[in-house]
DNA sequence: AATGCTTTCAACCGCAGGCTA
DNA sequence: TTAGCCTGCGGTTGAAAGCAT
């Protein structure tokens, strides 16, 4: 007999979004079975979801230890850094930032940093063109591309808020009866062999934070305090220049046509996020 | 208040590579 | 060796919410 019999029948399953009923039973039937061998899930479960359907939904949004919604400055700036590295390739750079999945990371860079970096183009471009002889600027990457139309930062829609509270509801339930904490039973789970056989992907570095730091590149190869200082200090230049670069960072780098130095790069990023300038950033 | 446009993000789709019978 | 399933990935979609008029 040559290979496996299908995985779902496509015939009444269900599609859109997940129910908390729906929820509950999938994540009970993972506590007590672990994650994978997805096939076996809706047969189970009786869930009228395909296979494909529960891993996601468990992969993306009922997985123990996913961080949800605003995302930091220094992920942002990891993000921007891989995903120049890297190109497109959400997991790989989701594997750096174990809190994070590919789809949020994904999503993010589609509605959020896209943008961003789009504004962050036009001020080179503003400042090239006022001390250039003309030639327009890039940068190296594609990160530039795509829309940008009226941008509304760092809202979180009402519903994405309840949604979360949705799951997190359902995972309060998470307790063993003994006195085992949440955080145990994560690892417990993650550490079983049921879960560590089917999961092998989901095995994603864990970095310190010096490692995490040192995966955002430095601009102009000076020190984080130094660094930190420029960023601060410019806060108030670029408020009042249209957009532009100010004036500071005009007499302090020495801007390469091809690349503008990253430390723009990266004070674009602090602004845009409404880091306050007291917070220290990381460079 | 009503309407239409824009933005967000959860979920789906289709493909590729690996695996299995 | 082969046919076909399983899993993971990246691109895309569409419903819902926010916003502007």
């Amino acid at each position: 007999m040559m290979g496996r019999p299908p995985c779902c029948d496509k015939v009444g399953i269900k599609k859109g979004p997940w129910t908390p009923e729906e929820d509950i039973i999938l994540v009970s039937y993972i506590q007590q079975h672990g994650p994978g061998n997805w096939r076996l899930v809706p047969i189970n479960t009786g869930l009228m979801r395909c296979s494909k359907s529960c891993r996601l939904r468990w992969t993306n949004y009922l997985r123990p230890g996913i961080k949800r919604g605003n995302f930091t400055y220094t992920e942002e700036a990891i993000i921007v850094h891989l995903q120049s590295l890297l190109g497109n390739r959400w997991a790989a750079i989701a594997s750096y930032l174990p809190q994070r999945t590919d789809n949020d990371i994904k999503n993010y860079w589609n509605t959020h940093l896209k943008k961003k970096l789009r504004r962050f183009q036009a001020s080179v471009d503003c400042y090239m063109n006022s001390t250039s002889s003309g030639s327009s600027s890039t940068t190296s990457h594609e990160l530039l591309s795509g829309g940008y139309q009226n941008p509304r930062h760092h809202q979180i829609p009402s519903a994405y808020a309840s949604s979360t509270e949705n799951i997190s509801r359902l995972l309060q339930g998470w307790v063993m009866k003994s006195k085992i904490t949440q955080e145990d039973e994560v690892q417990s789970i993650i550490t079983s062999d049921s879960y560590k056989a089917s999961s092998s992907s989901f095995a994603p570095p864990v970095l310190s934070n010096e490692e995490l730091e040192s995966l955002i590149p430095l601009g102009n190869g000076s020190s984080s305090s130094s660094n930190n200082n420029n960023i601060n200090n410019d806060n108030n230049n670029n408020n009042n220049n249209g957009g532009c670069i100010g004036a500071w960072e005009k007499s302090q780098c020495t801007v390469d046509n091809q690349n503008p130095p990253l430390f723009m790069l990266e004070k674009w990023l602090l602004d845009e996020s409404g880091v306050p300038a007291d917070a220290a950033p990381l460079f």
